[in-house]
DNA sequence: CGAGGGTTTGAAGTGCATCAAATAGTGTGG
DNA sequence: CCACACTATTTGATGCACTTCAAACCCTCG
């Protein structure tokens, strides 16, 4: 028999954290220290769906790492418009891109669906990234890959037409080695899809069923069904510089 | 009397060299021995007009660090256009994007007039990043930086009209602090200027004419007077989430 | 002067937004 | 399990923004 006492409820949910944090990208060959220094600092937060984490112009306070749910990344325009930047999941950071600059959050951020969270100050990343060589390295792999998937959004939104670039979307949902027919569900509703494709709501019904009338396609609600996914990507990455299984697929 | 030798013109050149480089933001801080390794590892070439700098997909050997002229980054779509991804001029750097991920340039590079270049192997670059942590931390400054105006661009392309971005771009062009009337010139010739705004040469021109009937302005080729920049900055930034000396605002 | 590129203009077409309204879907309280 | 309220999605009609194609104009440089 065993005299150890048994692990707190907050130590179970500390080494759960650091097994997440293990396997993820930004991670990857840290040392043991770092992560438990950042899970130290860090903290577990969830939001409910709707919840606003912070508006453009605030304060940058915090840096975020997505454990589960969506997140949506956004800005208002002065005439009343919402152009959304970005829609995160699961091992997506965002509230970085102020690191080491002016202290401001460049968009605003809310939850999408609940969302699972963690925290971690902005000091405390500059700090462990000033003293963690792999950190630092790993965190300019991270914002590089990301400024690379910008400058696709960019293509993509000066030279398809909206059922190109929904196609192009859909695409990047299916696993990179597909070939023939896949089966896929939109990740979330189609409004919100709408504005990530920078479109009205409208224009992406209507797109999608231009796309299906242009490629095999069938849709039932947030089912779609890509019969030759070869057409399609002849289609879609027709107004791009690369095809199907291509770079800015994740 | 000194007895030193003259330098030789190698060594005004390198001095000259390390000159310009210690201003630049990419080296604020960063030691003397690193800009001196810096300089050993790179060369400096002369580039002339049209001249193609390295292809899409090409092997990424080197990374560039403008000292003169102007640089057009750009993708060509499978179909055949050309989307300019930006276009860069002094202190700028390109070819970085490839960094510890896939070595492949993910845009083409060409020189827009004739061009002075500081190369550098990213090899070697790699090599200081991973020495030098300021250099490190500065590189993450640049990417990020870098990243932010990317998503600014996004914005602009899915909220503002082509005259409204047009506007826009010549805000940016204006000093931070300006009021009222200002004169500038455009720094590129206008079908350049076009597809970097992401429109046809014909929309440009139209826009230009259309920008004059909303907002005072003339323009007498590539010199452009802004009669009144607060008339312009409402006019251009109504359909954005930041106003005239914004965050954009290199 | 003439050739060739950059720029403007005109006419016509396409794509997306807008406004308005119908329809489908979902969650709630009875 | 139904009726209601509310939201998401679709559809139709119309207009504006940008592109396309064609042609003229303008510069400048050999």
């Amino acid at each position: 028999m065993m005299n150890r006492p048994l692990p707190s409820v907050a130590e179970v949910a500390e080494f759960q954290l650091i097994e997440f944090l293990k396997h993820q990208r930004f991670f990857n060959e840290v040392s043991d220290a770092t992560l438990h220094h950042f899970v130290e600092q860090s903290r577990i937060k969830t939001y409910p769906k709707r919840n606003i984490l912070f508006m453009q112009e605030d304060e940058a306070h915090h840096f975020y790492f997505i454990m589960h749910g969506w997140v949506k990344l956004f800005r208002e325009t002065l005439d009343g418009n919402e152009a959304v930047t970005d829609i995160l999941t699961t091992g997506h950071m965002f509230g970085v891109t102020s690191l080491f600059e002016n202290k401001i959050y460049p968009y605003s951020a809310e939850a999408v669906e609940s969302v699972k969270l963690v925290q971690l100050p902005i000091s405390s990343l500059e700090e462990m990234i000033k003293s963690d060589k792999k950190l630092a390295l790993n965190m300019l792999s991270a914002i590089s890959r990301r400024s690379r998937e910008q400058g696709h959004e960019i293509e993509h939104l000066s030279m398809q037409t909206a059922a190109q670039r929904l196609g192009c979307f859909l695409l990047r949902l299916c696993p990179m080695d597909s070939t023939g027919e896949v089966i896929l569900r939109l990740p979330y509703d189609k409004t919100l899809l709408a504005s990530r494709l920078g479109m009205k709501p409208e224009t992406f019904s209507r797109s999608l069923k231009k796309l299906g009338e242009q490629v095999d396609l069938s849709v039932d609600g947030a089912t779609v069904r890509i019969h030759d996914i070869e057409q399609m990507s002849h289609y879609a990455c027709n107004a791009c510089s690369q095809t199907f299984p291509c770079e800015a697929h994740d």
